[in-house]
RNA sequence: GGGCGAUUAGCUCAGUUGGUUAGAGCACUUGCCUUACAAGCAAGGGGUCAUAGGUUCGAGUCCUAUAUCGCCCACCA
């Protein structure tokens, strides 16, 4: 057998291990009715680009419960794919076509799909070798597109089957607009950022009258779609008013005063302007009152006709500019507030969002939230979200959601399934067959066609064999940014079309933040490359960092140094292989009938950890599952079994405790690191199968726990620490003498602290310090006067044990603690006491 | 305006149903090249768990306020 490297070196070790997975068909889903399913759909990351930190996350995540279940013994299946992203894709190929001069509307649609489609090509591949990198177990064959045949079909049948139902309508109402994309956006669409802004009041004068109205508003330029002026019913001032009209600056033109609940007297001035066209509660108040609504834009927020002339053709913003200059010099600028608050912006061109009235397609909401309300509420049948705090935030947008907005001016995505000729409409699945239909020009948000993720992907409606096995999924990993946008939206489809919850359980996490807090932005400059740290470190410790470094849906900072110390923990993990693996290279089979007490030990210590690991990764605490690993590892079996083992190499049972405990980590430890454990697999002289990732996890085994032997070396080992704090902080030389005043026997002691030729039987007279444990004693001679420090050490101790023992005999003292608390306190806190005691006496003599 | 989260060692974070003297990594101090590992080993220093009350035999943990920071939601003209 070729010798290991001395040092973990992350690139041999991760080179070819990949496509070794793949050519044994690992990943590949293989149903199988023996087995119980384990299903998780990958959140399909966007071709607009790249993977960044916050994906290789999200699928570290995924990939070790996938690979902890199937080691589990589960028929796991890890679907992958990625989404068409219709509005962020659409505005990366736009931007390269102008890059390179071409115009979007001259190159038309055909073309332009075409572009959009070499796009996803590009990026496809580019993620699909990222994803290799990271080393995670996605089943190829199975990969979906949000575009592709499939989803198209599936996307086509739910939108017929609401629309025939009601739950998908076209209606003319406001709709936040993007100006810059020119499309209609969803809520969940729109960014609301502060923006220093001011309050500007106006003078509407009243019709025939000297006296004036201030009408307070952000938005000045709107002025020209007012269509009256409201004020409360119960406001006083304006009472006189009502019925009246007023003059609209600049345009001269008479609006009413109405009265309508949405004038709130205490805001501004208690009266305001109402522009139904351009303002959501105005378009409300204007259906109330029947208002006519002035559309004064055009798609690119430039003024349109329906404004005087001097304006028309300017941007919103000259034109408030403009605006402003013309009240001025009229006199009908009463004052200028500034204001900070809060503005609607785009998510993806970040532009402004400009309420307008359009036509567009939307689906029935309530209904559908409704559903989900109500499954919220059963506990069998709902989706649990881990944390559990974010249910809430589910169950919030359930209840205050409203109709979806899901067309879209775009022609990157599904084409609406809907046609018209003359004043007809048609929605099916296929174009009608008559001459003269025209299709509707938009497509469908994204989101429509990612909310049937968890289903359409496995061959929903037509072929329903995966279905029936792999829905509901049992995971849904994803951060906690997109409950909204996706999370909440699959959930009420899965309900709605299939019955039942998409998932068992939503594992939330949090986003990626930089060293100093800061969101990782282009802007800011402060991107990492997930890869330029896999080059540097390895997959193996980039995952293991990922997945240890915070607790399930709290946001993370990037540390490089941690990625560094996963790197250290993975090359302990190494030499610890490598030192055993050296040292068992003849052993035949696992034989744990003769064992000694330091096996037994370590043997209790790894139950203990895999019972305890196992809770935490069936919780999917990945963070105390690693740190449990981590504990056990490197302070119970590199600090001390493996120094233990060194006395007794010889011996079958060290050599098959070492190699029993090894395995035990390397598969405790394979869902985390699958590089690197793989590898030291494959040294084992004894093991399962070919690969440590279709080998059986580790079984708790009562038998294995020791309870004797675990005290009795965690004694010992209490003896060895403070023997050497003892020596440590006193400067005692190794050849001191020691003398022990127990009868057991102490050869392993004697061992660990090199202590073999400086034994005495009788004291010697120049004693200076005892050492103790539960069940030994010592005491170490050496030619030294005790000195001053020396005696403060000692007294501070001493202090030391006599206030903790006047503690806890005054709480045993308490009755009521001696009767409330579990026997098994009261009890440990005797035996602390009696063992406070005797070290005290010690100390005093 | 509503809701949620955070506040624990110099830094980044754990801390299960309340229960021995609150933990880890990094950083720091001291001593070691002890042949698995110096990217290591051994020993050590460092915290009145944001503040103030309360419940309890017992509170980092539960309750009530307060402060600071962050996030989400909401039609704040």
């Amino acid at each position: 057998m070729e010798e290991l490297d001395k040092k973990y070196n992350h690139e041999n070790v991760e080179k070819d291990k990949y496509e070794k997975w793949l050519k044994k068909d690992y990943f590949k889903c293989n149903p199988d009715s023996n087995k119980k399913p384990y299903c998780i759909v990958l959140p399909p990351p966007n071709v607009t680009g790249v993977l960044h930190l916050g994906h290789a996350w999200d699928v570290a995540l995924q990939d070790i419960i996938i690979r902890y279940k199937k080691m589990e013994g589960y028929d796991t299946f890890w679907l992958p794919g990625m989404d068409h992203a219709a509005i962020a894709t659409e505005a990366k190929v736009v931007k390269r076509l102008k890059d390179n001069g071409i115009n979007k509307y001259e190159y038309g649609r055909e073309k332009f799909v075409e572009a959009c489609w070499d796009w996803t090509k590009e990026h496809g591949d580019i993620i699909r070798k990222q994803w290799a990198k990271l080393g995670v177990s996605l089943d190829y064959s199975k990969e979906r597109f949000t575009l592709d045949e499939g989803m198209s079909k599936a996307v086509r049948k739910v939108f017929v089957d609401y629309y025939n139902e009601g739950l998908i309508y076209r209606g003319e109402k406001i709709i936040n607009w993007d100006p810059v994309a020119k499309t209609a956006l969803s809520n969940e669409e729109v960014i609301y950022k502060e923006e220093k802004s001011a309050f500007y009041h106006l003078k509407y004068q009243i019709e025939g009258s000297k006296e004036y109205l201030d009408v307070a508003t952000t938005r000045p330029e709107t002025l020209f779609g007012d269509t009256a002026v409201a004020v409360n019913e119960k406001d006083k001032r304006y009472k006189k008013f009502v019925g009246k009209n007023v003059i609209l600056p600049l345009v001269n033109k008479k609006i009413p005063i109405i009265t309508d609940e949405h004038a709130d007297m205490e805001k501004g001035t208690g009266c305001v302007k109402i522009t139904p066209a351009h303002d959501p509660n105005d378009y409300e108040v204007g259906l109330r009152h029947n208002l006519e609504r002035i559309i004064i834009m055009n798609d690119d927020a430039t003024m349109n006709e329906n404004v005087p002339k001097k304006y028309q053709g300017l941007t919103r913003e000259k034109c408030r500019e403009v605006v402003l200059e013309d009240l001025e010099k009229e006199g009908l600028l009463l004052k200028v507030e500034p204001l900070v608050h809060e503005v609607g912006h785009s998510e993806r061109t970040n532009v402004l969002v400009e309420p307008m009235i359009k036509k567009q397609w939307f689906v029935k909401m309530r209904p559908l939230a409704d559903t989900v309300l109500d499954t919220q509420k059963k506990k069998d049948e709902k989706v649990n979200f881990v944390p559990t705090r974010y249910e809430k935030t589910m169950n919030h947008w359930m209840e205050i959601t409203y109709d979806w907005c899901i067309s879209r001016q775009l022609w990157w995505g599904h084409r609406i399934p809907a046609w018209y000729k003359d004043d007809k409409i048609y929605v099916g699945m296929e174009a009608p067959k008559e001459e003269g239909w025209i299709q509707d020009e938009d497509v469908l948000d994204t989101w429509f066609s990612s909310a049937l993720w968890p289903f359409a992907t496995l061959g929903w409606p037509d072929d329903n064999k995966l279905v029936n096995r792999y829905y509901p999924n049992n995971t849904l990993v994803t951060g906690y940014d997109i409950i909204p946008f996706w999370v909440n939206r699959m959930t009420f489809q899965g309900e709605k079309l299939l019955g039942k919850r998409p998932f068992e359980h939503c594992l939330i996490h949090g986003l990626i933040r930089d060293k100093m807090g800061r969101k990782f932005s282009k802007s800011l400059g402060n991107g990492i490359d997930p890869f330029d740290m896999i080059d540097k470190y390895g997959a193996d410790a980039l995952r293991y960092y990922l997945a240890s470094d915070v607790a399930p849906g709290t946001d993370m900072r990037f540390d490089e140094d941690k990625i560094k110390s996963s790197w250290n923990y993975i090359n302990k993990i190494w030499n610890a292989a490598r030192f055993v693996i050296s040292n068992i290279s003849d052993l035949k089979e696992i034989d744990l009938t003769a064992l000694k007490p330091e096996d037994k030990w370590i043997l209790t210590k790894y139950m203990h950890t895999l019972k305890e690991t196992k809770k935490f990764m069936d919780k999917f605490e990945f963070n105390n599952a690693a740190s449990s690993i981590y504990e056990f590892t490197w302070n119970y079996f590199c600090d001390y079994y493996i120094e233990m083992s060194k006395y007794s190499l010889d011996t079958t049972s060290t050599k098959s405790t070492l190699c029993y405990i090894l395995t035990g980590i390397l598969k405790m430890l394979q869902p985390f690191m699958p590089y690197v454990t793989d590898e030291l697999y494959s040294y084992l002289p004894v093991k399962e199968c070919d690969d440590i990732m279709i080998s059986t996890y580790p079984k708790y085994d009562k038998k294995l726990i020791f309870e004797q032997e675990e005290k009795a070396t965690d004694d010992s080992i209490e003896f060895i620490k403070s023997f050497r704090n003892i020596k440590a902080e006193n400067n005692i030389s190794k050849d001191a003498k020691v003398m022990f005043d127990t009868e057991d026997d102490n050869d392993l002691i004697v061992k660990m602290l090199k202590l073999n030729d400086n034994i005495v039987k009788k004291p010697l007279g120049i004693k200076a310090y005892k050492v103790f444990s539960n069940r030994i004693k010592a005491t170490i001679f050496f030619e030294k006067i005790e000195t001053e420090a020396d005696k403060i050490a000692k007294d501070a101790q001493i202090k030391m044990l006599t206030e903790s023992i006047n503690r806890r005999e005054k709480l045993l003292a308490n009755e009521n603690y001696v009767n409330k608390a579990p026997v098994k306190i009261v009890e440990l806190d005797r035996q602390k006491l009696i063992e406070e005691k005797k070290k005290l006496e010690e100390l005093l003599k």
